[in-house]
DNA sequence: GCCGTTTTCGGCCCGACTGTTTTCAGTCG
């Protein structure tokens, strides 16, 4: 089993051990192991080969015996056996709001109720009302719960998860008396997928705004509603017109306490559990309204403030997933993160030359009103003819289009280039001479996703050691919340890169982010270069590059000097060139 | 189940909200 397959494995242990009515610590045991797998930047084979997984934070001697098992054997017996006693319907219920493992198991243990349809049946036979410790309000809202499960609760991309965010302060921007507002969670910190829109508001009236929240007409359902905290079921339309539902919360503090609940609802959870230790190792106590001592509270206008009490640097939110970042902030090494403005000019955009919905000209214009000085193209090559992709006829075609299009530019060009398919055995979809007419190369997987691990990763690193070969393209070919990467070793495809002097594409379309966050900080150790593409199929998509391909850079403590495309027009048309004009042996890994 | 400069036991972040209770347990983030 690969690291994401053992990780899933663990989370399913933690839940099923809390049906067992387990010590949550040894359930949260499994979550924090599941994590750290999913977090590891490396190759889960090769770390238990050098004996090191134990050197892992939140892994001792028995998660370390259990995963070694998961990952050489693909079984374990503990697993199986705990599968075995705990009826699947059981984790289905645990979806419902409100219901946990405790009430759960309480249902089962005193109705035996198994699953959600047994459990609607009793809901409306009203026994559910009659059992110690529910009552007619919680089997309420368990029907309610059935009746809403799959709309809201679930994941959903970043871009979604913005788009709703936007629409809800916008229309709370309306309310007098607000102070400060912020988006928080995991929106902030900018995940590739969110599962609930946290917003902070600083305000000396919270009543008339929690009062305005729960009636936005956005609201579909309002989950809870107390004095300063209210949670309800939003359903708005995301950047390409889908209904996208999920939960929304609004918290309203005072502006004194706005720099602390800030703090506090940012998370991520991990590094509010670290930050507070650290608090305590100075002797304060940190929660969502203070920073205090003994005798006195510390006195904070903003975030920086609170890690500066604490002998930090101000951390970004993006970089606060406990993985390091606070050590680097104590030792004042914390890298000088990549912003949207660093970007002056993309690379792998499509046109209506082949499956893009716009021109050549069309797109330029676009890059050219953005503020970009250049413009890389990458069309599909010939065998995927899905998507129109170009015969070598077509490219010199379209290269003699894009050379009369430059000769007329001033202070911008536009790079010839292609996203070419890596065929089946590694080999390129263009022969050396349709090759050589371009400035870089894109290098794709986008057919046999389902060769096993080592075809796929030979075939990928064959790819990336051809000499024509500028970057990788989409690394995983994963789609968020809806296919999974393909089995590939991306260490040693990370490493074959640092070899071959092979960029890496951070693939910026919301669909993709891939390659993730976790990988471009092994990428940019093992010194690659990263490139920032929004694979742009149409000129509204240009900016997937400055909001979410500048996301996943900043996740991966990416600086300017990591990432291609923070090249000036001048710099970047030295690197290609001096790239292209580098001596490599051809096809070798 | 993990962890340790209060170290092999006893903690493990902690507060809001809800619905059930009559002072609190469960859930959530």
């Amino acid at each position: 089993m690969d690291k994401a397959e053992v990780a899933a494995v663990l989370d399913e242990i933690a839940v099923l051990l809390e049906l067992q009515g387990e010590n949550p610590f040894r359930c949260n045991a499994y979550a924090r192991a599941a994590r750290a797998l999913n977090q590891l930047e490396v190759n889960l084979a090769d770390v238990i080969r050098e004996g090191k997984l134990d050197e892992i934070p939140g892994i001792g001697a028995t998660l370390r015996d259990k995963i070694t098992t998961l990952a050489t054997t693909g079984r374990l017996p503990f697993y199986e056996e705990l599968k075995a006693k705990t009826p699947p319907g059981l984790l289905d219920m645990l979806r419902l709001p409100g219901i946990g493992p405790k009430k759960v198991k309480a249902l089962y243990d005193s109705l035996g109720i198994d699953d959600l349809a047994k459990l609607q049946a009793a809901c409306a036979a009203g026994q559910v009302a009659e059992l110690k410790g529910f009552g007619p309000k919680t089997q309420q809202k368990i029907l309610e719960g059935i009746a809403f499960l799959g709309q809201a609760g679930e994941r959903v991309r970043l871009d979604q998860a913005w788009a709703v965010a936007d629409q809800i302060v916008a229309a709370l921007r309306q309310c007098r008396g607000i102070d400060r507002l912020e988006v928080c969670g995991s929106l902030r910190r900018r995940k590739e997928t969110v599962k609930d829109i946290d917003i902070l508001v600083s305000s000396r009236r919270p009543g008339p705004i929690m009062e305005a929240f729960v009636k936005l007409p956005l609201v579909k359902k309002v989950l809870g509603h107390g004095e300063t905290k209210a949670s309800v079921v939003v359903e708005a339309v995301d950047i390409e017109g889908r209904h996208v539902t999920m939960n929304a919360d609004l918290r309203v503090v005072t502006a004194a306490q706005f720099p602390f609940a800030l703090n506090y609802f940012t998370g991520s959870k991990e590094h509010n559990v670290a930050l507070r230790q650290r608090a305590i190792d100075y002797g304060l106590k940190l929660n969502e309204y203070e920073l205090a001592g003994p005798k006195k509270c510390v006195a904070c206008d903003d975030e920086a403030d609170i890690y500066q009490a604490l002998d930090l640097d101000y951390i970004p939110p993006e970089l606060r997933e406990d993985t390091g970042e606070i050590a680097a902030a104590a030792a004042h090494r914390l890298p000088r993160l990549i912003d949207a403005d660093d970007l002056h000019g993309v690379f792998h955009c499509h046109t209506n030359w082949s499956d893009g919905s716009a021109t050549l000209e069309q797109m330029v214009q676009a890059a050219r009103s953005r503020g970009f000085s250049y413009l890389g193209l990458g069309d599909h090559s010939q065998s995927l003819t899905v998507a129109n992709g170009l015969s070598p006829q077509r490219v010199r075609q379209q290269i003699a289009e894009i050379d009369a299009l430059n000769a007329r530019l001033k202070g911008f060009r536009v790079f010839k280039g292609t996203e070419c398919d890596i065929l089946p055995d590694g080999s390129l979809d263009y022969d050396e001479q349709t090759l050589a007419l371009f400035d870089y190369v894109v290098a794709s997987v986008h057919t046999h996703f389902h060769q096993s691990v080592e075809e796929m990763t030979q075939r990928i690193i064959r790819a990336i050691s051809h000499p024509r070969v500028t970057m990788l393209g989409h690394a995983t070919g994963r789609l968020l919340l809806r296919r999974d990467a393909y089995k590939v070793d991306l260490d040693a495809v990370l490493q074959a890169a640092a070899r071959h002097g092979t960029m890496i594409e951070i693939n910026a379309n919301p669909y993709r982010l891939d390659l993730d966050w976790v990988h471009c900080k092994r990428a940019k150790a093992l010194g690659v270069t990263l490139v920032i593409n929004p694979d742009a199929h149409g000129p509204a998509e240009l900016d997937y590059a400055r909001r979410y391909g500048i996301a996943v850079a900043r996740r991966g403590w990416l600086e300017r000097k990591d990432v291609l495309n923070t090249q000036t027009l001048a710099q970047v048309t030295k690197t290609l060139a001096a790239r292209a004009a580098l001596p490599r042996t051809l096809g070798k890994s």
